[in-house]
DNA sequence: TCAATAAATGAACGTTCGGTCAAATATAGG
DNA sequence: CCTATATTTGACCGAACGTTCATTTATTGA
């Protein structure tokens, strides 16, 4: 029994194609209204083996968040330290932003999803740990405007409220991206999202 | 049989409740999770009840988009006309749209449970409808921003990338409100929203 | 080749849901 | 008060769902 077994390296796809599967049928059909059955069909295996591989619906879509929000915050980290100059960390980020939802839309399309169920009290521990994440996350963030505004380099309001701007444009960007022109990247956008976000829209006045 | 009679005014008030106990389940749980019978006890009628005054569960739901987006379509023609100012005219409308959410919280939770929707192909003439009305809408807010360039108030940028910025912004700041600081109202956030999108959260670099 | 084990199947189960309907109740007009 | 009509009820139906499990199929090691 070697420590990889053909049954072990098999199993491990077949889990990955069926976490695969799964996160497309989320994305068309947001948690509440994807079915067993329709991922069981989109993985090509029955309904059956899919108990063999998860717990059920619940655990399926756990597995999902949860990797992917650790791969997030893993490239948050590099982010962070990229570094030193603000408005370079804040490029970096929006670039970060895009090409992981560029990579995977329909992991955008999921939390986009589920957001708005964060508002919402829950007993459900899944929405529990989404809601805690999501608010570390903007914490996150709001460090990296924090710094921005002790160096001098963004104005000085507060970093909460400009982390929720710059979450909200990138975010609004991506679903227009979905939605409209899915056609050229997404990250070919960095460029005006960091004009709004840093100069703003208006043309500024010769006061 | 005088125009109104009391059984014609209490039916139009029950189907007004019965509309607004949908808009507080709808908004808690989404379209798909949301159940007529838990309609029905939130507006303390019997399930049966509700097919009285609503064909099913589609009918209810689109009853309430359609009467909420007239609203603010309305609301926001008013907007148009208000200013020749175009700095102006976008505060108009920042503040239309935070009063309107503000007004109106299950509202805003229950079309943005459902807007991530509108990027899947479906055959429903309801989410087809709801892309449309979105797009329109969008497209209202595009015509201030060309406005807006036209009178060199806004740098050259396509107006329709101005509409989703300030609109990702608008919607960021009220998803926010509702999840955390629900105490204050959210038309105090107005001039934050106007400096950022105006101005934008950089310092001016002094080249 | 053959038993032992692992994986996959799909029928079946219990539950929940949207929607229906005969019966019960309330209202209105005479 | 009584009958016709409108409204409300809750038991009920069929379909769909998540989950389970006895059975079948495939793989392993000897």
């Amino acid at each position: 029994m070697a420590a990889e077994t053909r049954r072990a390296r098999e199993k491990a796809m077949h889990r990955r194609e069926i976490l695969e599967a799964a996160k497309r049928v989320f994305a068309k059909k947001g948690f509440a209204a994807a079915t067993i059955d329709e991922i069981a069909q989109e993985a090509e295996f029955s309904k059956g083996a899919m108990y063999g591989y998860f717990e059920g619906k619940e655990d399926l879509f756990f597995t999902l968040i949860q990797e992917k929000s650790d791969d997030i915050e893993g490239r948050f980290m590099e982010v962070a330290e990229s570094s030193r100059d603000p408005e370079t960390k804040i490029g970096n980020l929006v670039e970060m932003y895009l090409s992981f939802f560029e990579e995977d839309r329909d992991f955008f399309q999921i939390i986009a999803f589920e957001h708005p169920r964060l508002g919402v009290k829950t007993h459900s521990r899944l929405a529990e740990n989404m809601k805690e994440r999501y608010i570390r996350n903007l914490g996150l963030i709001e460090k990296v405007m924090q710094e921005g505004v002790s160096a001098g380099a963004l104005k000085e309001i507060e970093p909460r409220l400009l982390a929720t701007g710059l979450v909200g444009i990138i975010h609004a960007f991506t679903a227009q991206w979905i939605l409209i022109d899915g056609k050229k990247p997404l990250t070919e956008r960095k460029p005006v999202i960091l004009e709004l976000f840093l100069d703003g829209a208006g043309v500024a006045a010769v006061t």
